[in-house]
Formats: C-alpha cells, sequence, structure tokens
DNA sequence: AAGTATATACGAAAGTCTTCGTAAATGCAA
DNA sequence: TTGCATTTACGAAGACTTTCGTATATACTT
C-alpha cells in the first residue's frame, strides 16, 4: 500500500537528482556533488539522507560503515507528480500554457524541437 | 529597486490566481473563492493577505473599511521565474524533458496543439 | 441607542525544513 | 596500541508557513 504521493523538497530533490543520475552512493559523493553547486554542510546532507531514508524516498544498505543510499522513488514517475501539482499551482492547470511559456522561454535546440513535434504528431493521430 | 525575485508560497499562489483571475478584490471574494475548492478559515486567508502585503507580493486600498487587494507581481512573469526554477530542479533544466512530460501526460486539446505547433514552427524558421 | 454582523489586528501554536555543532562509533596508520 | 580521520547519530536552533482564536473597530438594522 503506498501512502500518498511523496512530495519531496527542494534539498530533497537535490540529493535525488545525485542518485538518479549516478546510481546508490555514499553521503560523501553527493556531498561533493552538491558542493560543485553550492556551499553545504557534510552533516547537512547526512541528515537529509537520513531524512529522507525515514520517510522511504531513499533506502540504504548499512551493512558497511559507509552507508549507500539508493532512490526509492522513480525519477520520471516523481517528475509526473510534481509536475502535475506545479501545472495546477502555476498554470492553473493548463498544460499549453506552461509548454508555451517553456518553449518560448529557454533555447531548445532544433533535435528537441523535431522530437515534441514527432510528439504532437503522434498524439494527434491517435484522435482520429 | 526590486530584490530578488519573489517566492510566492503555494497559499500565496492560490490566493494570486484569484486576484489575478479577477482583479483587485476583497478578502471576504478571495476567501469564497478559496472554499469552492478547499476548506480554509475566513481569518487564514485575511492572514496570508495580510502577510503578502507586508511581503510586496499584494497592495491594498485601505481608504475603505474592507480593504481590497491586488497583485503586485505579474502573472506571466512570476509564471516565468517559477518554471525556471522547477525546470531546473526537476528536470535539470531540460525544457524538452519538461515540455515532453506534459504534453504526453495531460490531455491537451488539438487546438492547443495546433497552437504549440505553430510556436515550433516559428522557433524553427527564426533560426536560419 | 442597542444589538448584530462584518472587518481588521494581533499573537501564538503547530508543523516543516534546513542547518550544523557535538558526541560516539568505526576503521586506518604509525 | 595509540592516535588520527572518517562516518554515523543525536539533538537542537532558527526560519518560514499555515492555521486560527480572540480582541477590537466599524458599519448596519431595528
Amino acid at each position: 500500500m503506498p501512502g500518498k504521493t511523496p512530495r519531496p523538497t527542494d534539498s530533497e530533490l537535490e540529493i535525488l537528482q545525485v542518485l538518479w543520475a549516478n546510481g546508490p552512493s555514499s553521503v560523501r559523493f553527493v556531498y561533493e556533488q552538491i558542493s560543485k553547486q553550492r556551499d553545504v554542510g557534510y552533516t547537512t546532507v547526512l541528515k537529509l539522507m537520513q531524512i529522507m531514508a525515514e520517510k522511504g524516498l531513499a533506502g540504504r544498505d548499512t551493512s558497511r560503515r559507509t552507508h549507500i543510499y539508493r532512490a526509492r522513488i522513480a525519477e520520471e514517475e516523481t517528475q509526473q507528480n510534481l509536475l502535475r501539482r506545479f501545472m495546477d499551482t502555476t498554470f492553473r492547470g493548463s498544460a499549453s500554457k506552461l509548454v508555451l511559456q517553456a518553449l518560448g522561454n529557454a533555447k531548445t535546440s532544433p533535435e528537441e524541437l523535431d522530437e515534441i513535434k514527432a510528439l504532437i504528431q503522434r498524439m494527434e493521430d491517435e484522435q482520429e
């Protein structure tokens, strides 16, 4: 029985990104990755990861001295959940408004645009 | 001199949505709109709006007994800021990943898809 | 004028998140 | 073995958010 859909905070998401991108990792490794981007204390990261384990966002192997943490929620599924919520609160549920702003704002490469066009084509085809 | 880009919380965003959609409004009106969607106390909304005025997210006309509040940050600009942050934390900055998930997930109407296709076309044209 | 309804003001409680200091345990090196 | 480095454990402070009870002010109604 899965409880409510988990709502990782920004800090937790920061850690999850490292775990998703690199697989199971030690606290030190995660700490080093995050340190590249901003100042943070080692024990701060440790504490966050411990809490994430308590919450069920992460699991850990404690069989050795250096514990190894792994993400316990899937990347895409989590993104879906967060995206849905974000779309609701910020764009009143309008996917197209969100997409238009996302595309209009960031520089998107031609390849990415093609990818998106292909998806739209597929969606339109399905609708018949 | 604008300070840092404002970061409205979910509750504040909920209120801003009402103000953006309906223009300057009384606390009671905002309270009634939000009440349609979830349970909330009148004084809770009042307090939030007072805090928003302190923070500069909202302005208010206190010339009459019933104060009238208005949004003091623009809708699109705020969406842009929040979107950028969200894209970074949740999608590691990848606009296309976000867009693909947004389209793949929600039901988007043919009209909206056309709109998006048109935008992509425009962007590709500009790139030559 | 008295009483009722509505509005704002104030403050505080409860919950969460982030941060980190300090202590204790564990492994390594000389 | 002794000492040093690394790791986890614990706890607590500080900031922020959300919530609402209570008090006070203002207007309306009869």
